[in-house]
DNA sequence: GATCCTTATGCAAGTGGTTGCATAGTATTT
DNA sequence: AAATACTATGCAACCACTTGCATAAGGATC
């Protein structure tokens, strides 16, 4: 399991409590990891035993009392064993990919309502990536190796949302207007790399 | 949950037993849904408890006996009421691109290796599925609905393994060569859809 | 004044999914 | 002759994750 060392990579960046955690898991670096609250306080309840983690207790007057976690030696070395050890392939289920599989089954007009309703979740994740792009473009080569390798993951992100809003748009066209596309898709994108180089 | 789900599309497009349903996962639709043999056999269970599925035994000398599961009427429906309902959105976690997020903070080497084994392993996928593709191309415009509808979630997949190939390339090249891909993303993707209209 | 959002943490129960093991015959490879 | 792979199913234990609830105080909105 890696909850455990993605929490590592974040407090390693910048210590901070569950809460911070989880927005940042929202905000920054959704892309890639996801996890709800109850997961990151469960997590580091586990890694504070462990002693990979440290904590102090904040207490405030105007908010409730916080825990401030911050990475310990031992969870360095242990993110760093992490970091060497082979990575398992992710599994992906999608289930509107299955919806859309089995559309014929379908009544055409509820499937249209769902798939709309995540093209405009794709279509926002899109804009809010290509802000954070922008980030990295302005600083252009003064971009760090780390910088650049986090605008990389960044990247592929912005591909992901892409694919989808690609593959939505192309669903929405069959669906409404009976119409499918007749380009092969491995053509389409070696055409472009071509481009690229 | 969706497992529930899967197995009935796969039941209703042709029953089999569980063994076929893991080999279908595996090979057919495994560009967006996985499940392994044990996830199978427990849900099978649980479908033919609920009515949803009907299965005969069917004995067999040279090889172990097998249970050949159809999808029942109440699976029919079933199906269809869950077509209807929204899908949740899933929640994407890659351990590999946590390391990569990660990369200054690892062993360059040790890196590169997990990052090659998962580069074959995507070009191989990607290889698979354009073998897939040809099968669609080759009917050109006398795909039905249905099959155009199957065809555009392979191209999903196509585009998600070329998504994984470029963004391993493009980490490679960071961590051997230090160069860094300065092309905005977003114009390099609109680009590209100019072109295909 | 009531309701909702944000900050901040947590428990308890349940579901989904993994890991390891077990069985058993045939076929293929070393 | 031995080891591995394929067909075919399943149990038991464990781990990961979700759902629903609870507390608590401030600020914003209706």
């Amino acid at each position: 399991m890696s909850l455990k060392h993605a929490i590592l990579v974040l407090l390693e960046k910048k210590p901070g409590s569950g809460y911070d955690l989880s927005q940042r898991f929202k905000r920054g670096i959704g892309y890639f990891w996801n996890a709800s609250h109850q997961q990151i306080y469960q997590e580091l309840k586990k890694l504070a035993d462990a002693r990979w983690v440290e904590f102090e207790l904040q207490t405030q007057s105007e908010r409730p009392d916080k825990k401030h976690y911050r990475i310990s030696a031992a969870g360095r070395s242990a993110l760093k064993a992490w970091l060497q050890e082979p990575t398992k392939h992710e599994r992906l289920n999608s289930a509107l990919l299955v919806k859309l599989y089995a559309a014929h089954l379908a009544d055409p007009q509820a499937l249209l309502l769902q798939l709309d309703e995540r093209l405009a979740a794709h279509r926002a994740k899109l804009e809010e990536y290509v802000g954070h792009e922008s980030f990295y473009l302005d600083r252009g080569d003064a971009l760090s190796q780390k910088q650049a390798q986090r605008y990389l993951t960044l990247r592929h992100g912005i591909r992901y949302e892409w694919n989808w809003i690609e593959m939505l748009e192309e669903s929405r066209t069959l669906l409404t207007q009976g119409r499918t596309p007749q380009r092969p898709m491995l053509e389409r994108l070696t055409r472009r790399k071509i481009e690229s180089k």
